[in-house]
DNA sequence: CGCTAGTATGCGCATACACTCATAAAAGCT
DNA sequence: AGCTTTTATGAGTGTATGCGCATACTAGCG
């Protein structure tokens, strides 16, 4: 049994995912790469402040990290947990469905 | 990349480990097995409907079920997901804590 | 120094949701 | 049938936060 404050630790965690745009950005960095807000406006159609405000929340819990480049700063998805854990999250979506569709057959 | 869809469906699991009421609610029927509401009122401190309220969203997703006893309802933990991401989590919390420690010690 | 481009942030609005109180529903007992 | 116990739910409140607008900051260029 986790600890209360372990438990306040993870929850905070899930937070950050249980928005749909951040973890878009957090895929749309992971999977397309590094590349600056302008880029991540073009890709998700969020307005720029929207986007800033999310990568901040993203990079004090370490998902994400940048560097600047002149005038611009580049952002890079940090680490593969996220990935992990949609894959986890998606096969049970998975097992769910499929458990619904034998009883339905059976039924 | 996951679809729109998909990413809404993650961000909907993650948003209900997102409350440390539910997580923990979970956490308890996992660790110290089924029990009733009134079991949880004694083990969390939470009122009666918040309780039957939170349980009521795990169960439609599929995290927790129910079997009546007369009067009573029991409830159970259905699987290893949550511990399976809590450990993942903790994992990296545990990472980054340690490459805080090196830096701060190296620097 | 001013000017422009790119990014972060103060402020406000709207909405979602955790949480409670009171009440209804369900199941057993007499 | 009523009475009690246990759980679920309608209604309301307060708080957190997603989101945009406007603005301030930062870095390069003339």
């Amino acid at each position: 049994m986790p600890s209360p404050q372990l438990l306040e630790e993870f929850s905070q965690f899930f937070r950050l995912l249980s928005e749909p745009a951040r973890l878009q950005l957090l895929c749309q960095l992971k999977h397309g790469g590094s590349m600056d807000v302008a880029g991540l406006i073009e890709a998700t159609g969020f307005s720029q402040s929207h986007i800033s405000r999310q990568l901040g929340q993203l990079q004090r819990a370490g998902l994400v990290s940048c560097e600047r480049d002149g005038v611009r700063t580049i952002w890079s998805a940090d680490n593969d947990l996220v990935d992990d854990l949609c894959n986890l999250v998606q096969n049970r979506l998975r097992q769910r469905l499929e458990a619904q569709l034998q009883s339905l057959a059976a039924g």
